[in-house]
DNA sequence: AGCACGCCGACT
DNA sequence: GTCGGCGTGCTC
C-alpha cells in the first residue's frame, strides 16, 4: 500500500478499535506537493482554528515549519500518531469564508493549477501581510491584583506603574506607561514577570484613507429599453436567486444608468454589489459616476499600495461597503452578503488572467454567483460569442437596448477601400476621403478621434540595399522605431537600441522606416492640419500616473481636436462632441492568427465607432481597410452584431472552437532551440493515449511554433488540445500533466480557455 | 518545493 | 575504509 494511501483508505480491520474522534484540520501549501495535509488540533486551538486562515504546522522528517491555507476543519476518526499537530494559528481573521474556499478548489481543478497558488491569487499579498498594521503589546491589570494593590510589597517605582495602569480605563502599551508613570520600561518589565500584569497582543491598523463625500446626484429618467432591461434584472434581485442576464446595448444606449439603478436596489436590501470593469476603465470618472450614487464604494486599483489595498480588504469584509469597483480580481473581493455581480464590457480580454491561475474572472463570476445565490449582469455592446451562444441555449437571459438615449442615431460607418486607387491616396496614413472629413469637421467645430492600433514611430526598419531588416536580438521581432529618443524598440520585452543610422549589414546609409504608428501619425496629422490642437495617447505618453486624465480634460474641455491613439481611446469615453472617428487601419486585428481575430476586429470598430454620435450633432465613421468585404467589417459598418455572430458561430462550431468545445493550449519555452517542439511532440502523444482511456474524442492542433515564436530568448512552441467534453478534456491533461517529465531547461504552461494565441 | 536517504566513485 | 556526488521518493 503506498504511504498517501494510509489518510485517504479507510484503516484496515484491526485497526478500527483503536481509532479516536479528533477534531482534524486540512491544510493545503502554496508551494510543495499539492495535496492536502490533515493536522490534529490541539484542545487549546480549538476555538482560533478555523478553515480559511492560515496555520503554521510541522511538516517533513525535520519537523520544519511551514505555512499552509486551513481549507477545512471538522471531527473525524483517527488513528493515535497518525497525525502531527498544528503549530500555531497565523491569522486571527478568516480570510476565506466557506464559498470562497469552494472557489478556489473549483478554480484549481478546473484551471488545473496548483491549490495553494489559487488562493495565493486570491488573498492580496497585502493582507497575507498585513500591510499597514502592527502588534502592540497591551498591558492592563487583572481585577484580583488591582484589589490587592495596597497589600502588595513592591519596590517603589514598579508600585507607582502598577497603581497608574490600575487607574487607566484602558490597557496601556509599555511605552505608554512607562511615560505616565515617570520611569523606564525596566520596572514595567518586572512586573510582567512577576505575572502582575496581564499582557494581550493585539494587531491594529495605523491606516487611515479619507473619503471625502461628493455630492449625491439623482437617478437619471429611464428610457423604454432601460427600464425594460432593469426590470429583468429587479426580479432576479428580488427573488434572491441566481439568474445570468446578458445586457446587449449598443454602445450610448445608457448600461451604466441601468447598473446603477439596479445596484441601488441591492444596496436598500443590505446587500453588496461588485462591479467589475476593464482595466483601462478604471479611471477617476468611473469612480466618480459610482461615488455620486453611493456614499461608500471602494475603488480597487492595481497602483493602489499595500497598506491602502489592506485596509479596503478589511472595509470590504467588514461589510461596510456596499458597492465595491474593480478590475477582474476584484472578484475575489470578500464580500459578506454577495447581492449582485456585474461585468461591464464582458467580453475584454482584461478579464482573463495570463499568469497561473489563468482563470477568466467571467467564468469566476459565474460560479461566485450561482453559489451565492445572486444575479450576476453580463453588459456589452459587442458581447463575446460565448456568452451570446449561451442567450441561445437559455442559459443565460438576454435583454436588448438597441436604442442610444435620447434617441441619437448610431453613427453613419463608411468603409474607406485602400486597394483603389492607392497611388491617388497619397502617401501617407489618411486617405483623401479621410482628410476631407477632417477638414470639414474643423470647420464645423467638432472633434474627432483617429485610432491607430500600433504605437511608435514607424513599425519596422529594413535596409532597401541588403534587405536586412533591424529585429530584436531576443525576440527576433521587428523592432520600432519611435522617433521621441530615435530609439528602435521591441514592443513585446521592450529591448532598446539607438535607431540605426545605416544598415547594421552593410552598412548603407539609406536604411528606410517602414510602417505607421501613433508617433507618425500624430506627425501627419500636424504637418497636414497646422494650427490644429492635436493630442496623442498610446502607452508611451500615458505613463506617468494622471496623464490619462489630463489629455482626456484637455479633450473635453475642446483645447484638442483631434484625439489620436491606439486601443486605449476605443472604450468607453464619452464626448458629445466628437462627429467624426477614423480607423486608420482595420486589418491589423484582422491577419493576426488566432480564431478571435475577426471578433476583435469586430469589436474594435464597434466600440471606437461608438465614440462618436454621443451628442445632437450627430457623428461619421470611416474605416480604412484593404478587406472592406470582410465578415467582421461589414457587419461592423452595419452595427450589426447578430449578423456577426450568425456568420461567426457555423465556422466556430465547424473547427471546434469556443463557444462549441474546449480549449486547452500547452505552450513550452526553452533556451534550447528544439527543446519545446519535442516536449510537446511527446505531450500530444500521450494525451492521444489517454483520450482513448476515457473514450474521449479530441481534436489537435500543432504542436507548432507559436505566434510569437521567440521571446525574451526563449523559443516557444504551443499545443492546442480541443474536445466537446470540457471536463473529461481537463482530467486527460491533467493524467498527462502529472506523468510528464519536465526536462531541463523546459518551462511549460497550461491555459484553460486560452484567449491570448500568442 | 525541500530534505533525507542511498548507492556509486575518489580520497585522507 | 570514509566523504560526498546528486538521483529517488516522501512529506499528514
Amino acid at each position: 500500500m503506498k504511504q498517501q494511501d494510509l489518510f485517504n483508505t479507510a484503516p484496515a480491520p484491526w485497526e478500527v478499535d483503536d481509532l479516536v474522534s479528533h477534531v482534524v484540520a486540512k491544510i493545503v501549501f502554496s508551494t510543495g506537493p499539492q495535496q492536502p495535509f490533515d493536522y490534529l488540533v490541539p484542545e487549546n486551538l480549538v476555538s482560533e482554528a478555523v478553515a480559511g486562515r492560515r496555520m503554521r504546522v510541522p511538516f517533513g522528517r525535520g519537523d520544519r515549519l511551514v505555512q499552509g491555507y486551513c481549507v477545512d476543519v471538522a471531527a473525524k476518526e483517527v488513528l493515535p500518531g497518525k497525525l502531527k499537530s498544528i503549530h500555531e494559528v497565523v491569522d486571527d481573521v478568516t480570510l476565506l469564508s466557506r464559498t470562497m474556499l469552494g472557489l478556489t478548489k473549483w478554480m484549481a481543478e478546473y484551471y488545473l493549477c496548483p491549490w495553494g497558488q489559487v488562493l495565493d491569487a486570491v488573498v492580496p499579498a497585502a493582507v497575507r501581510g498585513n500591510a499597514g498594521t502592527r502588534e502592540v503589546t497591551l498591558l492592563s491589570v487583572p481585577r484580583e491584583t488591582a484589589m490587592q494593590l495596597a497589600t502588595l510589597k513592591l519596590p517603589a517605582k514598579q508600585q507607582a506603574a502598577l497603581a497608574m495602569l490600575a487607574g487607566s480605563n484602558r490597557p496601556m502599551t509599555p511605552p505608554q506607561l512607562a511615560e505616565a508613570a515617570g520611569c523606564t520600561l525596566a520596572p514595567i518589565m518586572a512586573l510582567r514577570k512577576k505575572k502582575l500584569v496581564d499582557v494581550e497582543i493585539r494587531r491594529i491598523s495605523f491606516a487611515h484613507f479619507d473619503d471625502t463625500p461628493i455630492e449625491a446626484e439623482p437617478a437619471k429618467e429611464l428610457n423604454p429599453d432601460q427600464a425594460e432591461a432593469l426590470r429583468t434584472i429587479l426580479n432576479a434581485v428580488e427573488e434572491e436567486r441566481h439568474q445570468s442576464v446578458l445586457l446587449h446595448g449598443v454602445t450610448g444606449s445608457g448600461k451604466t444608468e441601468v447598473y446603477l439603478q439596479a445596484i441601488q436596489r441591492v444596496v436598500a436590501a443590505g446587500k453588496q454589489a461588485i462591479v467589475l470593469v476593464p482595466e483601462i476603465s478604471l479611471t477617476p470618472q468611473t469612480k466618480q459616476r459610482f461615488r455620486a450614487r453611493f456614499s461608500q464604494i471602494a475603488l480597487l486599483h492595481s497602483h493602489m499600495n499595500d497598506v491602502e489595498r489592506h485596509w479596503q480588504w478589511k472595509r470590504i469584509a467588514s461589510g461596510h461597503i456596499p458597492v465595491v469597483v474593480g478590475a477582474r480580481s476584484a472578484i475575489f473581493a470578500p464580500t459578506p452578503r454577495l447581492g449582485m455581480i456585474i461585468l461591464d464590457e464582458e467580453h475584454d480580454s482584461s478579464f482573463k488572467q495570463d499568469t497561473s491561475p489563468r482563470y477568466h474572472a467571467r467564468d469566476v463570476a459565474a460560479w461566485r454567483a450561482a453559489h451565492e445565490h445572486a444575479p450576476l449582469i453580463l453588459g456589452s455592446a459587442t458581447p463575446s460569442l460565448e456568452s451570446w451562444r449561451q442567450t441561445q441555449t437559455g442559459e443565460i437571459t438576454l435583454v436588448s437596448m438597441p436604442r442610444r438615449v435620447n434617441n441619437y442615431p448610431l453613427p453613419d460607418v463608411k468603409t474607406v477601400d485602400l486597394r483603389v486607387d492607392r497611388k491617388s491616396q497619397g502617401r501617407g496614413a489618411i486617405s483623401r476621403q479621410l482628410y476631407q472629413a477632417m477638414k470639414r469637421t474643423i470647420e464645423e467645430e467638432g472633434q474627432m478621434i483617429l485610432l491607430l492600433n500600433r504605437r511608435g514611430y514607424a513599425t519596422h526598419i529594413q535596409c532597401p540595399a541588403c534587405g536586412e531588416k533591424v529585429v530584436c536580438p531576443e525576440c527576433e521581432i521587428p523592432l520600432t522605431h519611435h522617433l521621441s529618443d530615435n530609439m528602435a524598440i521591441c514592443h513585446y520585452c521592450d529591448y532598446r537600441r539607438p535607431a540605426p543610422k545605416s544598415c547594421p549589414a552593410c552598412d548603407y546609409s539609406g536604411i528606410h522606416f517602414f510602417g505607421y504608428g501613433t508617433q507618425k501619425l500624430e506627425a501627419e496629422v500636424r504637418a497636414r492640419f497646422p494650427g490644429v490642437e492635436c493630442l496623442r495617447m498610446d502607452s508611451d505618453t500615458m505613463k506617468k500616473p494622471g496623464s490619462h486624465e489630463a489629455a482626456l480634460d484637455r479633450f473635453r474641455r475642446g483645447d484638442a481636436k483631434i484625439l489620436v491613439g491606439t486601443q486605449m481611446i476605443a472604450k468607453g469615453l464619452d464626448f458629445p462632441n466628437v462627429t467624426l472617428v477614423g480607423v486608420i487601419n482595420a486589418d491589423t486585428a484582422l491577419h493576426f492568427p488566432d480564431v478571435r481575430a475577426g471578433e476583435r476586429t469586430f469589436q474594435l470598430i464597434t466600440q471606437v465607432a461608438g465614440r462618436t454620435g454621443r451628442g445632437h450633432k450627430g457623428g461619421q465613421v470611416l474605416v480604412q481597410t484593404l478587406s472592406p468585404d470582410h465578415p467582421a467589417i461589414e457587419a461592423a459598418t452595419r452595427h450589426d452584431y447578430s449578423l456577426f455572430a450568425q456568420r461567426e458561430l457555423p465556422f466556430r462550431e465547424k473547427f471546434h472552437f469556443s463557444p462549441f468545445a474546449k480549449m486547452v493550449r500547452l505552450v513550452a519555452r526553452s533556451e534550447v532551440a528544439s527543446a519545446p517542439e519535442a516536449m510537446l511532440e511527446e505531450f500530444a502523444k500521450q494525451i492521444v493515449k489517454a483520450a482513448e482511456e476515457l473514450g474521449l474524442e479530441i481534436y489537435l492542433q500543432g504542436p507548432a511554433a507559436a505566434p510569437i515564436e521567440k521571446l525574451r530568448g526563449q523559443y516557444r512552441f504551443h499545443l492546442l488540445i480541443k474536445a466537446h467534453d470540457g471536463e473529461k478534456l481537463r482530467e486527460a491533461v491533467q493524467m498527462v500533466a502529472k506523468k510528464t517529465k519536465t526536462p531541463d531547461d523546459v518551462v511549460w504552461t497550461i491555459d484553460v480557455d486560452p484567449v491570448d494565441m500568442m
